[in-house]
DNA sequence: CGTTTTTGACCTGCGC
DNA sequence: GCGCAGGTCAAAAACG
């Protein structure tokens, strides 16, 4: 069923999975393949590795070149998550009504951020549809599950409030984008365009 | 009127 | 098997 999603984007391939740019940041539509790990072992699945990034400039990072809107969050801390599942330990499937048919979620890569504002929805430049709410334990604010809005696109992210500082927001975006950010995009164009018009003098 | 959000129900995994 | 927690669906409501 699904098409060619995995050849669409140029992909800029940082070597390392825990980088100060997290490698599959909303702000880069592609990212290297996981390492495979051979899901041989029958013991657990190590925890999820886990980084702070500290004092990234991630304002600068992101904003600098206009590509955010008006909620630019002062972006404290970075929390690189590799997902490094064993194939099918750390995936659900879920049953589809219609078919009766078990839909397989492949190993996706994971990674999840600080951000501090009052705002609970950084613009990344994607778009995104919220498709549900949940409470969660040991929390006094709910988690929000958006998802990309893009067709081919099955990306997702979730928002929650951390309880214990009520001015961080943690997000956490699962799956690795197959098209180029909008807004980014509209950035670039005209200054290709202008690059274009120039490199012919 | 098309798109997005809300929200209760449903599904799955896991621990006991 | 049961109950709980987390994640998703989907119909209705809200929004632009």
């Amino acid at each position: 069923m699904d098409g060619q999603e995995s050849n669409q984007a140029p992909v800029p391939p940082p070597p390392q999975p825990l980088l100060s740019v997290p490698f599959n940041s909303p702000f880069l539509f592609a990212a290297p393949s996981l390492p495979s790990s051979s899901s041989s072992s029958s013991s657990l699945h190590p925890p999820l590795e886990t980084q702070i990034l500290p004092d990234i400039d991630w304002v600068s990072l992101l904003s600098g070149q206009g590509v955010l809107g008006e909620n630019k969050p002062m972006i404290e801390s970075a929390v690189s998550l590799m997902a490094e599942n064993g194939a099918d330990q750390d995936e659900k499937g879920y049953k589809d009504k219609r078919k009766g048919s078990r839909i397989k979620k492949a190993s996706r890569p994971r990674f999840a951020f600080q951000t501090r504002s009052a705002d609970d929805i950084l613009d990344d430049g994607y778009r995104w549809r919220k498709y549900g709410q949940k409470a969660v334990k040991n929390s006094n604010y709910p988690r929000s599950y958006y998802r990309c809005t893009h067709h081919t696109c099955n990306v997702k992210k979730q928002v929650q409030r951390l309880s214990k500082d009520t001015s961080i927001v943690v997000t956490t975006y699962e799956g690795i984008h197959n098209h180029p950010c909008e807004k980014l995009m509209e950035t670039l164009t005209p200054l290709l365009k202008q690059m274009q018009f120039l490199s012919r003098f």
